[in-house]
DNA sequence: TTGAAAGCGGTACCAC
DNA sequence: GTGGTACCGCTTTCAA
């Protein structure tokens, strides 16, 4: 196996305990030796024992990531920023595929300093119990014990609606996902907003699909935009579904904005990989990247923690809104 | 923290020792006093602590997968299926999106017992010393030093590009993407039977796509289809790919197979998703997952390895192929 | 400024 | 069958 400290200690020629101390950059290490231990562990390839070391310090620097969904590709970018963010805040990334209470035990054998878990369905109630604290990315549910982040999905698509019925629409779509708790939370947020507006003839409409792809999207719009009476603004449950989307209008001579606007629920932060810039509504990544890793330090160091953290959703509108043109 | 062995010892009344013992479900310990340790342990949600353990068994029963381009979601299917796997094999898997030397440190911290390796860019020749025996899945590379599991993605274009050939086709497309060693490599493999066929009137066109989705296939074929001449097969670089191709076939009238072969590299079971079974060529996902967990496991007992584990792709021809009509 | 020694939570090998 | 004890590699007092 590896090289330990006894070994540098040898090639030096001074106690392990002293290389212990060198390689952590202890004040009570003259610089001269300091520098002798770290070139001998640099030479010998030396990689400090994470076992042995969060035996005793009862710490390992490391968060353990839950993320069961990993085959819908829903979380990726979100994970790959919050690793890059950890990683600055010298913390590094584990992540588990297997499902919750498997992935807390494990974690918990590893020691890890902290559980961000991407829980899409968090209705089961059974709070696995846990020695490390651990947070959760999902819907604010009362019964919950350890902190959840929320980032009011239904609100992001409540606003949406209403924005676009401000400007005068009267038909609206909603193209979105209902097969999991958290996209269902989207399609809530639209009923919500279109049955409250109380408007006389005021249409909407909800066309489900099963993937958030832009093939997808595509799809539902060429149904929607294809039959007699067409709405004239959709909104829709991610980004690529609204480039699917985008693109049945143009083959459909239908023009965005002027015929038809389009609002995407969105998180990420403008890519331009669409013919225009879409309008969005959403919490932007960086919030939440920000807000969770928040979370993750404060629960580590014990602050006090709000158990609840509702993260505000942005609206942006660019030109991909419009009022209808009949109007 | 956490229960640990000393405190069901004393709940018990028995010493630590035992309490190792029967938790290990030695035959050293009665029955008797065997079962009322591993209900006080059950009752006190006793974990093992993982750090402890590994520690003096120089075994932590975990396979590190290092996996940076989580973004592409190429992977996550054969993932998963490696996750199960191991799980039937008593090991638990820990991922890492971390870049490989990075990576490989971590895990060689955390003591793993082995790495899988999925590396896109396996040119790079920094062979990052391991104390931890590393298995790699991407490309056979002369150079590299650590097992190599290649699905030979080359031998299986070129295989379904003869199968073509060899029923008549003489114009043949391929779509799929450039952008990566890995993609490229199914390129290469159309390239060289296209070329190698030195058929006269022979014609073979590729055509490259950004993504993998079923939207770039779409578009993709679109173009290729709906250009003047045409081709009689076409052969896609994915699974998803093949689905927007389909749907851009139907959309110009084309039927397949009746105007147009099609082959999909693939190697997911036919999950029938597709209005036609489609061809596929490829190594089957589950002949991979089995091979690269025998791999691991042979690493792990230090058994003899093989450098390269080239694995055999398969074809397998269904309704979606037939000679072309005007011969 | 350095070294010695006591653990961290387990496993495994001894005695009894 | 059970308990005692010596580690695994490291951090952290406490003495020298």
């Amino acid at each position: 196996m590896g090289v330990t400290i006894k070994d540098i200690a040898k090639a030096a020629g001074v106690s392990f305990s002293t290389v212990s101390k060198a390689l952590r950059d202890s004040p009570l290490v003259k610089e001269p030796t300091k520098k002798r231990i770290t070139d001998i562990a640099m030479e010998l390839g030396y990689q400090p024992n994470a076992a042995a070391r969060s035996l005793v310090s009862k710490k390992s620097h490391t968060i353990g990531i839950i993320w069961p969904t990993i085959e819908g590709t829903a979380h990726s970018s979100l994970i790959t920023r919050l690793n890059t963010q950890l990683e600055q805040l010298s913390y590094t990334t584990l992540i588990s595929i297997n499902e919750k209470e498997f992935a807390i035990n494990l974690f918990n054998r590893y020691q890890v300093d902290a559980i961000l878990c991407f829980d899409d369905n968090p209705e089961r109630l059974t709070d696995t119990s846990s020695a490390v604290p651990v947070v959760s990315y999902g819907i604010a549910d009362k019964g919950s014990s350890s902190p959840v982040v929320d980032v009011q999905r239904k609100k992001a698509v409540y606003m949406a609606t209403n924005y676009l019925s401000s400007i005068g629409h009267r038909f609206i779509s909603y193209i979105g996902a209902l097969n999991n708790p958290i996209q269902d939370e989207k399609a809530k947020g639209f009923k919500l907003a279109a049955e409250g507006l109380g408007l006389p003839g005021f249409t909407h409409q909800i066309v489900e699909v099963q993937k958030l792809d832009p093939y997808d999207g595509y799809i539902a719009a060429k149904e929607v935009l294809e039959s007699g009476e067409r709405p004239t603004a959709i909104i829709s449950g991610s980004h690529d579904l609204s480039k699917g989307i985008l693109r049945a209008a143009g083959e459909c001579g239908i023009k965005v904005p002027d015929d038809l606007s389009i609002i995407s629920y969105d998180n990420l932060p403008d890519d331009s990989d669409t013919p225009i810039p879409l309008s969005t509504v959403g919490v932007p990544m960086d919030h939440i990247t920000l807000r969770l890793t928040d979370v993750l330090m404060d629960v580590i160091n014990e602050d006090d923690i709000e158990k609840v953290l509702f993260l505000e959703p942005e609206l942006k509108v660019t030109d991909s809104c419009r009022p209808p043109s009949n109007h």
